[in-house]
DNA sequence: CTAACATTCAAACGATCGTTTGACCCGTCG
DNA sequence: CGACGGGTCAAACGATCGTTTGAATGTTAG
């Protein structure tokens, strides 16, 4: 039986190692034997646990991924539910939820860089994957976006969406130039991200 | 003794189909083995060229990259010899010859993937190998940028070119939602994505 | 207590990894 | 001609990969 507490279960250990270890290394360039190790868990709990590494994979995508997108669809309903809502509000609904996730567990700001990587996987499976459990949020987003901008039309506005989910994946996953500074928490280092790319994106979404 | 077409010889023909898996399967899930087998060379081939995996994955940046930052560096230059450039100016002359490149060649358009891999990967050996061949490339431009927003301090500058950064390596590597419709040509979808990203990247800056 | 079940463990499976070896081919030059 | 050297080749090296096995262990229910 499971034990007690899940957060310690053998379980749970090897998804937060390995998503460290997928955003340090990569997919493939983290194997089973790192992670279990690094779990201090027997090699052979992870097929016994998830069947395969495939689905260790997806399993640690799927974990992060409903709640933020429950967090991200609360926000929008929040947002929207005030008639004189603005740009800024919806993108705040969207790139905030990431923030907190980041901040909130240990393994929260490793997932945004797992996220990351796999939009730079090209692998058709992961891909159907993350459009199954994420297509739906970024439909609705993109509906919400085009009431606020009704001078864009269709194809233009997913250009720009396109281009704001870029920029927000590669600054939440700190691939950039910037250092955060030794005496700025980490906390307020992404704070200021968000604030940054919140400004940012708005003004390039009006152009 | 060289083949007399070096384009045909072994070891371009391993730097072309290197370069395209890396950026398919990413630096550690493409082996050697892949790729000499899609070359049609030997497997010690590379070890006899290159010496390593290692050395060979560098020697795909340094042959692009080369040429790249030589590209931008002249782009640049034309822009400021004019007295009355702008911002779409200096943009335009960081994104375009990144643009070209992935055109004018088979393995180019390949290349920005295999570039945005590399921002993904943490490997520090690798990022110190980027910045020592990229670097003033970079910081060149950002002195172009400054010039032309006087009105942003150094650090909310630095904030902004990394947001540009991240929207330009994503959109080049083609990651997104968009799908090129099959009607369109790769050299216009390519064009297209450098025209709005120029504008939405302008905007943004001045926010 | 015992039977049944869930979990952990060491060990091994075959496959594949990057790399190395030594023979072999072939154009160049003394 | 023979010696040399750059290049290619099949084969093998030890290491590591994901996965499977079967026994050992712990935990719960009857």
């Amino acid at each position: 039986m499971r034990s007690a507490n899940p957060n310690f279960s053998t379980r749970e250990r090897i998804l937060g190692v390995a998503e460290t270890l997928f955003a340090r290394h990569g997919f493939a360039g983290a194997s089973l034997r790192q992670v279990t190790a690094a779990a201090k868990v027997n090699l052979a709990a992870v097929n016994y646990h998830f069947g395969s590494k495939e689905s260790l994979i997806e399993e640690v995508f799927r974990r992060r991924l409903d709640e933020l997108n429950r967090h991200r669809l609360a926000a929008l309903a929040a947002v929207q539910a005030r008639a004189d809502h603005t740009l800024e509000d919806v993108l705040d609904a969207f790139i905030r939820p990431a923030l907190e996730q980041s901040m909130d567990s240990a393994g929260g700001a490793a997932f945004v860089r797992v996220l990351a990587r796999a939009y730079a996987e090209h692998d058709e499976r992961l891909r159907k994957f993350l459009s199954d459990n994420y297509g739906h949020v970024l439909r609705d987003f993109a509906t919400a976006f085009a009431r606020l901008l009704p001078q864009l039309d269709k194809e233009e506005l997913y250009w720009r969406l396109d281009i704001v989910a870029g920029a927000l994946t590669y600054a939440m996953a700190d691939f950039g130039m910037i250092k955060r500074k030794s005496d700025v928490s980490e906390h307020s280092h992404r704070e200021q991200a968000a604030q940054h790319l919140v400004r940012f994106a708005a003004a390039g979404l009006r152009a």
